[in-house]
DNA sequence: ATTATCTATAGATCTATAGATAATGC
DNA sequence: ATTATCTATAGATCTATAGATAATGC
């Protein structure tokens, strides 16, 4: 156990601060698996004993990468609480999902892997799929009640899990179909689109008029 | 370079069916990366010497699997050649899409880690997915055609892109859903129900009926 | 003679720790 | 005195090969 650090010193925050800066980069560029913590000592220019100094282990690494992302997730995931969410609410909220997505690219990259190695982020993660759960079925209902998508509850169900496999997995599948496997950025715009899609048939004629506004408007 | 065996011996043959049966079995139920050539050799009951001898490399291994799967993948793809397809030719090749996808769920369950690292795969598996889009494509416009499915060109894009992500990572979110990271397989039935769902919203009143009794009469 | 198999091992990692040394704060 | 850093290294892999030995086929 590592004792306590009240008054961090200004230098060793910065290194820490350092490492966990340079992993989320080569985890994203080259995937977590093909990240050795010696890389990000050398990437870091610290020694991997110094490293060791500041986390306990590479999971600890990534479990404090987790941290900031589910704190981006759980913030994109916020509904108006004053007013019933709306189409915009909707845009919005995943503008923001695949912004954050797309910050800790190297986690949804190697999902399935990096959950099966480690319990605690599994189970954390696990948490974050039922409260975008919740979020999604709680917006569309309040569409469904302001009578601008029709659709069963078995359909929204569906549409909800579809949704969600699809933001997801969208880092994926965009490398995939892509061929772009550099880890680079992409424009998250066509993947917005292809949820949006999933939506669609189930809008009325004036909400996908105002959906076309929006992606006209903002370019995505 | 090994030289070439006009008339392999019955045991070798064994061995070497052996070692690929005993790795795909490890891959499914560990993961690729998490299963080395001596895991594999042990597991087949033989010396890592002997595994070299059948096989190049681990990646000759993962190689000669893929051309399994490609295999049985490009057969599912299939359409009859005779008459135009219908809605139960989409069926059918969804459900040995689902079951080809299953028996080698170890290279979905880590896709871009493993094109990633292997250029050969990942030209063959972009080539698979081009031609399950025009396979998907060519079905849906004989679908439309017929006049049981109305789509815009742009709807039906986006249909077939989103089709094939789902089917694509379906059994990662399938994994990290469900909370079963153990390998084991899962019934394929809620995935072709989710990727029937993408098509629902377009299809005639009778067609989706039809699908209805498909799905009570065969439990899927 | 050829094919199949095993033993043993080189060489390259990688994670993590022990212990020495340097830098900082009171 | 405490915190930060480095050097050096143990110990566990892992991939792959060399070279010896066993089994098979003509």
């Amino acid at each position: 156990m590592r004792s306590p650090r009240t008054t961090p010193r200004p230098t060793a925050q910065r290194t820490r601060e350092r490492i966990l800066d340079a992993s989320l980069a080569m985890f994203n560029a080259l995937g977590e698996p093909n990240v050795s913590t010696n890389h990000i000592a050398d990437e870091t220019g610290i020694s991997p004993g110094n490293l060791y100094y500041h986390f306990r282990s590479k999971d600890d690494i990534v479990e404090q990468l987790f941290a900031g992302y589910e704190a981006r997730i759980d913030e994109a995931l916020l509904l108006p609480d004053t007013r019933a969410p709306d189409l915009e609410d909707l845009w919005l909220q995943l503008h923001l999902l695949f912004e954050a997505i797309s910050q800790y690219r190297f986690l949804h990259r190697d999902l399935v892997d990096i959950l099966t190695r480690n319990r605690r982020i599994r189970s954390r993660f696990s948490r974050i799929l039922d409260r975008a759960s919740t979020s999604a079925r709680t917006l569309l209902q309040a569409l469904a009640q302001a009578g601008i998508l029709h659709a069963s509850d078995e359909d929204l169900h569906s549409l909800v899990e579809n949704a969600i496999a699809l933001v997801t997995f969208w880092i994926g599948f965009d490398t995939v179909r892509s061929g772009h496997y550099d880890g680079s950025r992409s424009d998250p715009g066509v993947g917005i689109r292809r949820v949006l899609g999933l939506l669609t048939p189930y809008l009325d004629p004036a909400a996908r008029a105002h959906f076309a506004r929006l992606t006209d408007a903002y370019g995505a």
